[in-house]
DNA sequence: CGGAAAACGTTTCCTAGTCAACGAATCGGA
DNA sequence: TCCGATTCGTTGACTAGGAAACGTTTTCCG
């Protein structure tokens, strides 16, 4: 009978936990196919939208532009990724899948849509939904007031 | 209109996104009293367990032993923590909250439920009960699946 | 009761990401 | 037009955790 709120009892640390189981399983899948979740999801973003800036990259996968520099570097280097200039602008580059890196994307696909119905299956269609609009929401929301404090 | 499913349609994809972002202000929040989300997780434990061996945290905690090993080592530099013997197996050993770190638990629980609240108070009540409902069971489905495999 | 097997925690190696400092390039205002 | 301010990507220092190898201790069974 503490007056401490237990850890389970907080949302952030139940979004933790399944963010990691699934995330965990997840990359156990893509390691099969020699990249890393975070690999991944750069790959798919450059499958639609070819020749990104790296600040791009970064506003759209959340992360840092120090992490994006990193993650592009070892895309290059296994070859899925290539740097070409950018005539108008000398500081920066564009990142572009190569040849091998739009093959390999499909498949990288099929294995995240499998991951999802491994762990999300337990679920319901309806509760599918219901859960994809909440952290929409959440992620819209969260987008929105981080802007105003960087 | 590409035949390869886009990352926002896959819910990992959004769990982590969600994930990050209420870890990430939550790591902020915490970073203010010098301990971590996972040094915080740590000491929640051990506050209504104590003296608690580290494979069973590791369990309790969903990590490995050898994070749980430097994890503890880390909160015992800061004086949080404290190993003691175990008279009946000198392989193992109890860990526990020394008395700052006690009183240091109840103003972190504060900071996670500020935390909680900032992030997902855009959910009506009803709402955050949906997706506390959803995401535990989602976990206590991973955690069932996970015991046969390892 | 003795030796193989198992359990336990630590350590090493690896990947990964943040933050902040940095140098180069561009922009903008006087 | 020129120089300070800003933007851009990289790098280094740091935290964090998983996987696996390791040494120690205990357990279990023949």
């Amino acid at each position: 009978m503490s007056p401490v709120p237990e850890l389970r009892s907080h949302l952030g640390y139940l979004m933790r936990a399944a963010s990691n189981a699934v995330s965990h399983a997840f990359a156990r899948s893509v390691a099969a196919e020699g990249v890393t979740v975070a690999e991944w999801a750069m790959m798919r973003v450059l499958y639609d939208a070819d020749a990104v800036a790296p600040t791009v990259l970064a506003d759209r996968m959340g992360m840092t532009k120090g992490a994006v520099s990193k993650l592009a570097e070892r895309l290059v280097a296994k070859g899925l990724v290539l740097r070409t200039h950018d005539p108008e602008d000398r500081r920066t580059h564009r990142l572009s899948l190569t040849g091998r890196g739009r093959e390999a994307t499909p498949a990288l696909a099929a294995l995240a849509d499998a991951n999802d119905a491994a762990f999300f299956g337990v679920l319901s269609a309806e509760e599918m939904d219901r859960l994809r609009a909440l952290l929409e929401r959440l992620i819209e929301r969260h987008r929105l007031h981080r802007i105003p404090t960087e």
